[in-house]
DNA sequence: CTTCAATAGGGTAATTGGGGGA
DNA sequence: AGTGTCCCAATTACCCTATTGA
């Protein structure tokens, strides 16, 4: 289902990944991470995308004593 | 429920253990500590996670000196 | 229409990642 | 077993100004 897919700002993708908003973008230019463009030359992310990401990198061990 | 987490950087965790950037690299590789990774490949330290471990080392029934 | 915050762009410094060895 | 330091290359952070977005 195609519903309008929540856009993040660069400095909400920043926020998320505790890294600098230029940073973002290079991440977008890289291909890293899928950029829509605005009219006026701004990006914007998928918020999936960058859940995914944030999932993928993620190790959730448990430490067992 | 993903609210924005607090994420520390390399560095920062290294300077709340006191300890080298290395070590915590380590931790992580080792399943102590959740790392989220960056597109570029670096981590991110999730702050409650430090701060807990921080709390672990304090097993100190009565002695805070 | 105006105002203000955020963003894009390039360039340079600092930090980080990885292996190997002490 | 665990940590600190060496090398390298890659990634990231902060400086600036002009433009876009709301």
């Amino acid at each position: 289902m195609s519903v309008a897919e929540e856009l993040l700002t660069p400095g909400e993708v920043a926020r998320m990944f505790r890294v600098d908003p230029k940073t973002v973008r290079k991440w977008g230019q890289l291909g890293r991470l899928t950029s829509v463009r605005t009219p006026g030359g701004h990006h914007r992310y998928r918020e999936n995308e960058v859940r995914a990401l944030l999932d993928h990198g993620r190790t959730t061990v448990n430490n067992p004593s």
